[in-house]
DNA sequence: CGTCGGCTTGAAGTTAATCAACAATCGTGG
DNA sequence: CCACGATTGTTGATTAACTTCAAGCCGACG
């Protein structure tokens, strides 16, 4: 067995005030108002962490003492069903946080994991909840990041939950790749898009393959991909699936070979 | 046409401290720890609210002056995709409030209409967002709001998009007429019933109709039931679907007449 | 009494899951 | 550097599940 359960694949360290003025995430982040001295005392209570893809941040139902601001990286929130299976419920990217139901007296609501190699800026609970007491400008920056949360969830429920497998696996594709969260070019395994859209790995690879095959995605590199044909994809976003009827596509049917 | 848009069959009345007493939602209202005289002013601010079942309390993407917490009845929040198709992506019940994001500016969210007969205390925007900067407590509990509305979320995700359209009927049965929701007995109309799920009308009709059949559950009234075998639906619940493998039961085939 | 909306049912057609095999890729250690 | 086993991705054949289209039913209501 691999030791599934400690996969920490993690590194600590203190940060400075040049990690943060560096920071990719400051101007999402809840602590972007805060600058100058209070700053430098605030970030003796952070510290960065780094993940490498697949490492666990949180276990669902634990109780942690930290809450993590994601830095870089992309990290998958996982629901586990009581049959065992996995289901990622939202995707968080720069500047969102993770684990704010802990500063409710909560346990965490779900297993964060790294999806691609993460980085992200930790710190204590009750710090920060002193500090919200002290400054209400930074309870509205977390209503904000609250509000993300749902945003998220709810564009998971109506993009990655409804219509055919097609629709869902072109409107993850334009998602991954689009303001959304790809900065880059991060296109996930097979098996974490079949738990972000709720199908099985087999037909995200089929779908997958066939949007290879009729060159509206061309891989480069490991999981990335740059060249997307946008406009074909987001009709088959929209559409019920397939090609459009009556311009039907020639091209693929043989495919197989 | 029918106005559809001005379907607002509804009533306003000013709220009176004993209102507030009877309030079935006061201890999960984000106010409940506001008492006396200052509850007396607050009240001031407060307009009581009653829908007629499918009115509406929100149109997605207005800017309302006013928010609601709901005080009786249930309230869904339907996400309208770009095709048209009406997606609910979560119910409300009494003591949620509905259109937070409109505390930070957002436009709503949600097209809000009332799933029964739905009665509301609604209240203005910016003396909510006056009271919050002088009263920290008040933040926690809007906190609290933010995160069972996240929770809901997930629950719709886990529970409701997932799986078999027996298991998911199952488990909205399951949801409808326990804690989460259901204070009685309110089983959705078919419609709604697939809005929630991912499913068709059709789809949902055949499975209430086998439950029926099967003696899974005993319609009583209109949208109500009283009746229903909780164990066996929490077992179709779980498993992949129909009856289990080995136990196949005889009762239902010849159902057809 | 007739019509309308919501629910049920049937038959046919599609779509995606399942089971099973195989290919490609990766990381590891020889 | 290559060989090996272990993942991860691809593909096919088959079956189960759900949608679609179409019709009929029932109760409410004018």
């Amino acid at each position: 067995m691999a030791l599934t359960s400690i996969d920490g694949a993690q590194e600590v360290r203190i940060v400075t005030m040049a990690d943060c003025h560096g920071c990719p995430a400051i101007k999402r982040s809840i602590f972007s108002l805060v600058a100058g001295r209070d700053r430098a005392e605030l970030i003796t209570h952070f510290r960065l962490v780094s993940f490498s893809p697949k490492a666990t941040v949180f276990h669902e139902g634990d109780r942690e003492p930290y809450l993590h601001i994601v830095r870089g990286g992309i990290a998958k929130l996982i629901k586990t069903g009581e049959s065992g299976e996995e289901r990622i419920v939202r995707l968080v990217r720069p500047g969102d946080a993770v684990g704010l139901e802990l500063l409710l007296g909560d346990s965490c609501r779900h297993t964060v994991s790294a999806l691609t190699r993460l980085e992200t800026c930790r710190m204590s609970v009750d710090e920060l909840r002193k500090r919200i007491d002290a400054n209400p400008e930074l309870a509205a920056k977390l209503f904000r990041q609250w509000q993300d949360g749902l945003d998220n969830a709810d564009l998971f429920l109506t993009e990655f939950s409804t219509g055919t497998a097609h629709a869902r696996v072109a409107r993850l594709l334009l998602y991954m790749t689009t303001g959304g969260i790809g900065e880059n070019c991060v296109i996930p395994g097979r098996e974490d898009m079949a738990a972000m859209l709720g199908l099985t790995t087999e037909t995200v690879s089929r779908i997958t393959a066939e949007f290879k095959r009729q060159g509206l995605m061309v891989p480069e590199g490991e999981h990335c991909c740059e060249t997307l044909d946008r406009e074909k994809l987001k009709t088959i976003a929209l559409s019920s699936g397939r090609s459009t009827p009556g311009e039907r596509d020639p091209g693929d049917a043989a495919g197989g070979h």
